[in-house]
DNA sequence: GTAAAACCTCGACTTAACTTGAGGTCAAGA
DNA sequence: TCTTGACCTCAAGTTAAGTCGAGGTTTTAC
């Protein structure tokens, strides 16, 4: 990728190309084109059909790229993006409060991953998965009774 | 899902087919066979082309769906399982071994995901992105220069 | 001995999150 | 003006981890 040009010192609103969108957000043209298919995103269009970003939606990528770096969908980031104000630019307000609901989300997913890992310290290092006391086992004289099998560990509540 | 006959108290070293297989790990027959296919299973047939499973492989299976639930993708399972001893059953030391290499794995990945959720706190919730303190902020003067965008957060090293 | 249940293979479909390519248009510099 | 390079749309391909169905065989139970 050859870097996209840039027109000098940029007036603070000017609006943005999808390249220069791409440069700077560090996400392809590819999926800033699906990001708006799917409604996380928005632009106008210039005369020439092109796509024009506002600056802030630079934030929103920004945003958008963290939490799916902490492995949030982007089914529920846009639904978390529905909750902000329909059309004005969100404020500090706002973001802090999606930051807060995914902190929580995050608090519960950090909480189960310890869990299961220590489940899964004991369960396959035991060396015996027919001790009593392993979750992982799967008792001879109780089949599947539910028809989902052994809930293994802990169901995931996602 | 009916229940899958079984033919009163089996022998220890009777062979167990797929369904039964399937009822007792809780696993469909088509991720067995899916399973098998990647090569995370093994199995002998029988004079009719049917799948007969030795008992040993049920433990697998329960190894396979521990990993599976904290996160190891059936790459690294199949990767995993390559280490064991080459046909003879795996013993206890073989998953102890198992178990404490992917602990690590778990402890590196709580750790990452605890630094993320704070950065997501301290960069969404701050309300503004252009904090020079602030991870998530992509500066106007520093574009894309590795053709991969800003390192947002931390790579994912696995 | 026959019917139902279980099994077989193989190909197509599913979701998520994109990428790649084809075929065509728009914009900017020499 | 002309030629790139950036952009457009839309369709199809990709990976993971399976599921589902069709069409056909084997086993089991009565």
């Amino acid at each position: 990728m050859g870097k996209t040009k840039v027109a000098g010192p940029d007036p603070i609103h000017r609006l943005l190309s999808v390249g220069e969108v791409a440069a700077r957000s560090g996400v392809a043209v590819s999926a800033l084109h699906f990001y708006e298919a799917k409604g996380l995103i928005q632009s106008t269009r210039n005369a020439g059909n092109q796509r024009r970003y506002a600056r802030g939606m630079l934030r929103r990528i920004a945003v958008i790229k963290a939490a799916q770096h902490v492995g949030i969908p982007l089914a529920s980031i846009h639904a978390a993006f529905e909750a902000l104000p329909a059309r004005r630019t969100p404020d500090a307000g706002d973001w802090k409060r999606l930051s807060a609901a995914w902190r929580a989300e995050l608090d519960g997913r950090i909480e189960r991953l310890v869990r299961l890992r220590d489940q899964l310290q004991d369960c396959i290092g035991c060396g015996c998965l027919s001790m009593a006391a392993c979750p992982l086992r799967n008792p001879h004289d109780r089949l599947a009774q539910q028809g989902s099998g052994p809930r293994l560990l802990d169901p995931d509540p996602a």
